[in-house]
Parts: structure tokens; sequence; C-alpha cells
DNA sequence: CAATAGATCATCT
DNA sequence: GATGATCTATTGC
């Protein structure tokens, strides 16, 4: 797992539409003092920024959307509804402020550790299908690991995932209720491992 | 199985 | 003071 090279600060780069349907397939690696636990990417969304209404960009800088506006391939996590933390990675150069939420894992490694983190998890599917879910399996919160490089190999890395390239389908957005028609929700076909 | 309520708090108005 | 890029438990058919 740690022979596969970092996706580049270049990946990110990019508008947000054109690098989430090409995280389908990666693999997010997070390191915590009690282990390591790793997944493939099988399902993301792209958030425009200051053209989409539904991001958190939209309304510009805060203390929150800082990273946002900040150089590509950081981490930009935020509690959402008190109670859980989503994770997103950065997109566009420095001064645009795109990026892509990370909604569902196909687990990979440090299984048992995940399935301590969410007792409530009665299957595998259950693990990590939901960006709450997620990041909850791997052990990642905002005040840890907000603006964290993620092309390195820190505790949280992500790499490029193994041939052949998954099948992907995009669909419209979930779980807002504005921009509700775009397609900007990326899936790996046929997965189990999807959120609802 | 589908619908719905409740949890809980940082962020923004 | 209101509002979420969610999840779970519970209720009702």
């Amino acid at each position: 797992m740690e022979a596969l090279d970092p996706l580049p600060r270049d990946f990110y780069r990019r508008p947000p539409e054109i690098v989430a349907p090409e995280l389908i397939g990666a693999i997010i690696s997070y390191r915590s003092r009690t282990g390591l636990a790793a997944g493939r990417i099988v399902e993301c969304e792209a958030y425009l920024g200051a053209r989409d209404e539904a991001a958190h960009a939209y309304r510009g800088v805060t203390e929150r959307t800082r990273v946002l506006f900040g150089p590509p391939g950081y981490s930009y996590v935020y509690l959402i509804y008190g109670i859980y933390d989503c994770l997103n990675f950065v997109t566009e150069p420095e001064g645009s402020a795109g990026c892509v939420l990370i909604r569902a894992l196909e687990p990979l490694a440090g299984l048992q550790l995940m399935q301590r983190r969410r007792t409530k998890a009665r299957r595998i599917e259950d693990l990590c299908s939901g960006p709450g879910r997620l990041t909850q399996a791997l052990g990642i919160t905002t005040s840890r690991d907000y603006g964290l490089d993620v092309t390195g190999s820190g505790r949280l890395s992500v790499r490029r995932g193994k041939a052949p390239s998954p099948v992907v389908e995009v669909t419209p957005r979930i779980g807002i209720n504005v921009c509700v028609d775009w397609p900007l929700r990326f899936v790996e076909v046929g997965s189990r491992f999807l959120s609802r």
C-alpha cells in the first residue's frame, strides 16, 4: 500500500468537476495512534466555490473556509449537524476555492480498527458508506485534521488506485437544497459500498 | 420497507 | 438565533 505514489499537487490544481471523477478508485489512508486504516474512494461530490450556491466557499473566506482558498491538495474537514465530520480535498489553484467531498469508501485495511470506532455498523457495507461514517471509521476529526497536506506521506494521504480504472457514473448531489440538479456526484458503478 | 424525529454545536446572520 | 454537504432509532404500514 505504501508502494503506490501519492497523487501530486498538480492533480488537484484543476476544476473539482474534473478532479472528482478521477478520484474514484483512489486510495485514502489515515494513520492514527492506534494504527492504519485505508479505503478506496467509491463515491464523491464536486463543490465549485464561487459559482456554486451549495458550496461553503460560495459566501467567501471565513475562519472555516480558509483552506478552501489556499493551495490545492489539502484537507478541508468540517463539523456538520453538530455531530459528524466531513472530509474534503481542496482543488483549483490558490485563490480559487473548489473542493471534492468524499462520500463513501470501500474498506481495504484496518477493518478491525474501523469496526471498533463504529460499533453501530453491523456489516462491512455500513463501515464507510456515508460522509459522516467514513470519517468516524478512519478516526478523522475537524480539530485534528483540518488543513493537512495529502500529497505526501503524512498521516493522511491519497494514492492512485490500481488498474483497471473503475467505471464511473454521474448523478445529482445529495443532501443539499440548492443547485439540486447539477450532475456533480460521482460513483463507481455497481459498488456495494455507496451511501444511501 | 418507508417515513420521520431527535441528536447537538460551530458557524454565520 | 437559525441553520446545516448526516446518521440512527423508532414508528407505522
